[in-house]
DNA sequence: CTGTTAGCGCGTTCAG
DNA sequence: CTGAACGCGCTAACAG
């Protein structure tokens, strides 16, 4: 009826009865339900994300940005956490779909490939944010983590450390594979020995162990791809007992808050974050409204911040 | 028909014809619509959380845990953020109610308490979170935050400080009120002055400013009610090139990741967190299959941790 | 400009 | 046990 063309907006209504049927809406507390609308236009303007987990400061700046962009243009996120888990992220991304998203935002867990592509077939939008699943057709947003730790681990031999370790989050993730084979670039090209240390996990405890026998083998420096590995790294040297950079150098992948609180401050590869999540938002918002475009891949500048964990002069 | 009985599990049906229902289904790829059902069942399963600020760690780990909860039960989790905004949290649970949520978990903001009073009124399981609206019939789980604070500032007093200052975001927080009324408990039990110093905002570098501010009153001791004003502290007092606890001690509300990796490690108040996720997300499943008792408000323990930023022997 | 009608994809009747 | 019809709240299309 008149009503809905009213309060929709859209349709032709007259004066008169557009000020009565708001004051009516009004009165009576009247709601749209987003939910039948949704149903009968086929768009629930709602949008699923899935982070490997919003504790890590890394993916609550992601989802904070993407939540903002969204918002702004009438979209709410339903938000999912897949611990990097491929068999999880497999049923998070069902239940979404079942959900009628509009789109998704996902950070692609090691082999997670199967429901994405079913997803992509299926015709929803994809952004993949931080990693890409190889060969799918969809968008990707992610940092130039290759370049980053080829950068900080030149940084390192620079000044003169030989013998460089690498703690890094399980290879599986595209990205941690990516800055292990930066290290193994600037390791090579330093002619030095390259000493990797992969954790077990997507974990500050998996990262703390992982330095354990990174330090094992008598490294002067320390090269952390993730900030779960720049934690567990900095419990492991405190642990030892070891003065950083006098005894071992360290340099980590991610700038979070507190590097400039410890003493001394770190050194560290800082990424673009809120970029990442802007730029997903937007790739995804085009997609919304009918961009065709073939899929964009989006590669964002990392840069190395210098401060004093490296054995840097002051 | 009969091919809804056999999916949705409930009704008779067949062997035969279940087999052969769930056979098609799986060859076309069917996938049930959530939006539908809900629409004729009156429930969505999805549930709105309002948080300030995701990239709180504290929030982080509360959407997190309320996540968990919630997915095991098969609820989804629409994340919205208020910045401690009224006017945006309502807004944001105007748009989550629109959307059908079946419940709200909400940190409410100052002054946030029209919007809430409509959603319960309207019938819309509510929880809150960390603080509470004054006289809203609605469960809420909180901690001990006077007797948190009360315990900190006399740890601080038995250590012999008289100066004590306390850095808090607005007091127009519930949680921020009561901790500082805990502070003004336990300097009026040990006879001192109470400094009270009032972040002009929820964010670090409102903490910074304020932090200022409070040394500039030669305080032997601070008192940090939240993580971030705790992190502004830590960043006037290195600023100040001050050492702690030397020249200045340090008690913080909130413990995080990087507390202990700084020197020294820091005494503070730990809240249980993911206790209060937890607990938050039960209330509300109770109360979305059918529990109708009257609101319960769970308080949760706060603990001491002492390390050593307020000068304790080691 | 406005009232009426159909139907989005389901679950729930109520007959068979 | 199964098929058919109705309706959840809304918008789209079509008459008036």
């Amino acid at each position: 009826m008149t009503a809905s063309r009213v309060l929709s907006g859209a349709g032709y209504s007259s004066g008169e009865a557009r000020e009565a049927v708001r004051r009516a809406a009004d009165e009576l507390g009247y709601r749209p339900n987003t939910i039948a609308r949704a149903l009968v236009q086929g768009a629930t303007r709602t949008v699923g994300l899935v982070v490997g987990d919003v504790e890590n400061p890394f993916f609550a700046t992601l989802a904070r940005v993407i939540a903002d962009a969204l918002e702004e243009r009438g979209y709410t996120l339903l938000l999912t956490n897949s611990d990097e888990d491929p068999t999880r992220e497999g049923r998070l991304v069902d239940a979404l779909l079942g959900r009628q998203v509009d789109g998704l935002i996902v950070a692609p867990s090691a082999g997670a490939g199967r429901h994405l592509a079913a997803a992509v077939a299926g015709g929803v939008a994809l952004v993949q944010v931080d990693r890409a699943v190889r060969g799918l057709a969809a968008d990707v947003v992610l940092v130039d983590n290759a370049h980053g730790a080829e950068v900080a681990v030149s940084h390192l031999a620079a000044l003169g450390h030989q013998r460089i370790a690498c703690v890094t989050d399980p290879v599986g993730l595209g990205s941690s594979r990516e800055r292990v084979a930066g290290y193994r670039t600037a390791i090579a090209a330093h002619g030095l020995e390259p000493f990797i240390f992969e954790a077990a996990g997507v974990t500050q405890h998996a990262g703390l162990a992982a330095s354990r026998h990174a330090l094992a083998a008598r490294p002067t420096a320390l090269f952390t791809a993730s900030n779960l590995m720049t934690l567990g790294a900095m419990r492991a040297i405190r642990e030892a007992a070891l003065a950083i950079p006098a005894d071992v150098a360290l340099i980590g992948f991610d700038d979070l808050d507190w590097t400039t609180l410890v003493d001394p401050p770190l050194t560290v590869v800082a990424q673009p974050v809120a970029e990442v999540g802007r730029v997903a938002a937007e790739l995804l918002l085009e997609r919304l409204t009918g961009d065709t475009k073939p899929p964009r891949r989006v590669r964002l500048r990392t840069s190395l911040v210098v401060r004093h964990s490296c054995g840097e002069r002051p």
